[in-house]
DNA sequence: CGTGGCCCCTGTGGGC
DNA sequence: TGCCCACAGGGGCCAC
């Protein structure tokens, strides 16, 4: 990273609550490692320094080749010079994305300490133990980013339709074995959308820019009052935990 | 401590 | 055509 301008600093926070500058961005750093928990995305650099970087929901992260124009230009709150020539972009419309700043690798790991387990490798006692006794609802326990990390409101709903489980039952009730199913289905959930490249609903895109197409095979997610994939009968919506939660009455119990 | 509610922000799509 | 409202993928903070 040759160089590093934050063009709106409340975006951006220091571990030690100063503004930040070129040097806590990662300018005149070389980057040796990305580590990355849920929605969190750290650049490592060489001598410890790291920048994480949260897209919230309108946020982009975009590498743009020398001479290529980027197609979005609104709403650009950093960029950097890339040492080959290309430039990155951190664009974030409605801000509720942003980055943090890092002096050295303890302090890294103090910010990810507040994490879960990331939510690719779910184990079922990742979920129990931390909820098997809340009265919370399972998809407030799910969009809980201490519990697990890396699972929104699109996945949560998606997963428990996986695993058959209504997203209003209280996590106290569930199952040893429905934990398990849960847990299977955020892994199976997360790396299908994966590999379908991410869900588009409006503004994701990947560091190339391109869109993704997991929105495609949403089960339940945007198909309130459309029939069941499964037993075709109507998806309903409730709200829960101020999010949109569609589920199927009967697949779901 | 656990939990639920409110708020932050911009853009867009639908209803009128 | 244009205006206004509701709503959107996240999460910090506050009160209870």
């Amino acid at each position: 990273m040759a160089r590093a301008r934050l063009l709106r600093d409340d975006i951006c926070t220091t571990s030690d609550g100063r503004p930040a500058g070129p040097r806590d961005l990662l300018a005149g750093a070389r980057i040796v490692d990305l580590d990355r928990r849920g929605k969190r995305l750290a650049i490592v650099a060489d001598d410890g320094r790291a920048l994480v970087v949260h897209l919230g929901m309108s946020g982009q992260l975009r590498l743009v080749a020398p001479g290529e124009i980027p197609t979005d230009r609104t709403h650009i709150h950093a960029r950097w010079d890339v040492d080959d020539g290309s430039t990155m972009y951190f664009r974030d419309p409605r801000r509720f994305g942003g980055l943090w700043t890092f002096p050295t690798p303890t302090a890294l790991a103090a910010h990810f300490a507040d994490l879960g387990p990331d939510a690719l490798h779910a184990r079922w006692n990742n979920l129990a133990g931390a909820a098997a006794h809340s009265r919370r609802a399972i998809k407030a326990v799910l969009l809980d980013q201490r519990v697990l990390a890396g699972v929104g409101n699109i996945y949560a709903d998606e997963a428990l339709f996986r695993a058959r489980i209504r997203p209003t039952r209280r996590a106290s009730g569930l199952k040893t074995a429905e934990w398990g199913r849960l847990a299977a289905a955020v892994r199976q959930t997360l790396a299908g959308a994966i590999r379908a490249g991410g869900s588009t609903l409006r503004d994701y895109r990947d560091a190339a820019g391109n869109s993704g197409r997991a929105q495609q095979r949403h089960a339940v997610y945007g198909r309130a009052g459309k029939p069941c994939l499964v037993c075709k009968g109507r998806l309903k919506s409730v709200t829960l935990a101020q999010r949109t939660t569609v589920f199927c009455t009967n697949c779901q119990q």
